[in-house]
DNA sequence: CTGTTAGGTTGCGATATGCAACTAACTACC
DNA sequence: GGTAGTTAGTTGCATATCGCAACCTAACAG
């Protein structure tokens, strides 16, 4: 009995699913410490023992987290030339690339009520603050969700819905 | 003894971790499970049994992440009018905001190699591809981590470093 | 050489996870 | 209207992960 005949668009989710950046991106970064992490190194700390006291994280944890960071090339693991027992803790380009989710959640989290913060990021040059970030069109008009649609690599529309009601 | 007087930085983060939106927003959507199922949700997944059998997550897990995510305002429980069993989880405005946070991170683990996706996301108008999402400036301009600061709410800057080197 | 700091590792109890089986409503079929 | 099947869970149990505290080693500082 193939369920798939009265679940065409969950066997699309499932194959779309196969080729998903999304799963092995969680695998990394998608956990409670990681995201904390990730924050603390885009506000500039930078060793072991920062982490530990800028997040209140268990040691263990820390130390395990920071070596999956590391090995997902999301950070760069140097020794201090000033002090050998030192380790800095660097983000890569790729961590780096990062910066969009963690703001992102950022402001999501700022517009819906889980805290003002009292800093905010804001342009270097001229001090004013970012913009939001939102999903744009190829001519940068705003899109909410309704306003989109799933495509084939070659432009010929699925069967996935995108959380259509 | 005061251990912030050699470590400023650290204290002046601890300070802005207490405002800040991001813990708590992690603690809603900061698991592995959570945002799968929230990609599922913005793929048109509705049913319990369709994300059951669509993320291969286990049925307790399940049952709890959606409770959660319900309870945190994400989704919305609703009976099925057409047949009774059945619950519909539909995604509120609050979790539709979620879509940047989610289309960032595929965007970044599509460009960093975890695995090319087979369908891309495109202006329901046109068809053309959504632009990358970025961290931009009051006039638009694409900003890197380098070109960014943090500043008061009144407009100062902060001792918060933004990941200098 | 002694004390301290940095960055871990180890042991152990508490918590979370995953699998399989069970239940309680409801629907569809005959 | 009785029976089978579907939907959305819950429960029990084995395993994996977590967090705390203590311990360890290498590198300083005096």
């Amino acid at each position: 009995m193939p369920a798939d005949q009265s679940t065409p668009h969950i066997s699309a989710f499932r194959k779309a699913a196969l080729t998903c950046p999304i799963p092995p991106a969680v695998e990394l970064i998608g956990e409670k410490w990681a995201f904390l992490i990730l924050r603390g190194a885009l506000n500039g700390l930078r060793h072991f023992e920062e982490f530990q006291a800028g997040l209140g994280i268990a040691r263990n944890i820390l130390s395990d987290r920071l070596g999956k960071m590391v090995a997902g090339g999301i950070l760069q693991r140097d020794a201090d030339p000033s002090d050998r027992r030192k380790v800095v803790y660097s983000l890569t380009a790729k961590g780096e690339g990062l910066l969009t989710v963690v703001l992102a959640l950022r402001q999501w989290g700022e517009e819906w009520g889980h805290g003002a913060p009292g800093v905010i990021l804001a342009d270097g040059r001229d001090g004013r603050p970012v913009r939001k970030i939102c999903v744009q069109a190829h001519d940068g008009r705003p899109l909410r969700l309704h306003d989109l649609k799933w495509v084939d690599r070659d432009g010929a529309s699925t069967a996935l819905p995108t959380a259509a009601e």
